[in-house]
DNA sequence: AAAGGTAGCAACCGCTCGATT
DNA sequence: AAATCGAGCGGTTGCTACCTT
């Protein structure tokens, strides 16, 4: 069945937002909140599509998304993810709550990309006929390896990691003041979406958005886009991995997270089948199963 | 100082899917 | 059942700032 545009695109305006838009749009989904987007340019007068509006508001201004510079650890979780997951950008999201899909799409294909693909024809001979955008470990040592050489304290990077945030950012950041009051009552972010997500007026767009999703969902929502079910493990195999990884108590949680990636290789080469996302889940959060902020505070792995 | 090249990122495009009418 | 809508997703484009020569 054919879908007609979301715009009829005539007297549609494209190309960057400016401050007066985003003004404009965030004073509408204050007083309205987001949703009901095809009602937003005619409500609002904006010369937008509605995709457009909902693609700006969830990328760009809805309040508790982190910009500029990735840290080391999240440098770490998005190669970590992106080498399990594949190019599941909002799976990928999904544990990193305070980045966007597009944001960690953009830092892949622009800064990890080319990262891995140098340090694996530097390191890894065998790796240069394969395809950096889908790196896999090789083994414990090559991991290491690149785990090691990837924190950019460590090597002379040429690579503009640390780039200044864009200028028009820091207009847009007047316009997030006028979400204070959305942010004033906490400063922890799992707070902020929380209480956000309590806010009724917001539930519809801000409990579905990827970037929330672990906190109002759990990382099972990650599971499901990634893997679609089709990819999980059985349960008998979810019960080995994780009691496996029990046994590994008392390690540092890079170990660990070595350790449990080392069996799950095996289980992969033994089984040909994709890894379970519970898996990946339990190394990555640990004890803290899904609470965001001691994700955060993980001591990075690169 | 100027021109050309490059990198980074915001935004768009096209598609799919689930819910609703 | 078909049509429509809202939302999500991944790939791509185009603008702009920065870098190199």
């Amino acid at each position: 069945m054919g879908r007609p545009p979301c715009c009829d695109k005539v007297g549609i305006k494209k190309g960057p937002w400016t401050p007066e838009e985003d003004i404009i749009l965030v004073s509408y989904i204050q007083e309205h909140g987001p949703g009901n987007w095809r009602s937003v340019p005619t409500s609002t007068g904006l010369l937008r599509c509605s995709k457009s509006c909902r693609l700006r508001w969830t990328n760009y201004l809805r309040p508790g998304i982190k910009r500029g510079n990735f840290t080391p650890h999240e440098e770490g979780m998005i190669i970590h993810l992106q080498a399990l997951l594949g190019n599941k950008w909002a799976a990928i999201a999904s544990y990193l709550p305070q980045r966007t899909d597009n944001d960690i799409k953009n830092y892949w294909n622009t800064h990890l990309k080319k990262k891995i693909k140098k340090l694996q024809s530097a390191f890894e001979p065998q790796f240069a006929s394969s395809d950096s955008s889908s790196y896999q470990y090789s083994s414990k040592s090559s991991s290491d390896k690149i785990c090691n050489n990837l924190d950019p304290s460590t090597h002379g990077s040429s690579l503009r990691l640390n780039q200044a945030a864009p200028t028009y950012a820091s207009s847009t950041e007047n316009i997030s003041r006028l979400l204070e009051g959305w942010m004033r009552s906490s400063s922890s972010p799992k707070m902020n979406a929380s209480k956000l997500h309590q806010n009724s007026s917001f539930d519809s767009s801000i409990g579905s958005s990827a970037v929330t999703a672990p906190l109002c969902h759990g990382p099972m929502k990650a599971e499901q886009e990634a893997g679609g079910g089709g990819n999980l493990a059985s349960n008998e195999e979810l019960e080995s991995i994780l009691s496996a990884e029990n046994m590994n108590g008392g390690l540092g949680w890079e170990r660990q997270a070595a350790a449990a990636i080392d069996d799950e290789k095996k289980r992969r080469s033994e089984t040909h089948h994709e890894p379970p996302l519970a898996f990946l889940e339990n190394w990555l959060l640990g004890e803290s199963g899904g609470q965001v902020e001691e994700i955060l505070e993980l001591p990075p792995l690169f």
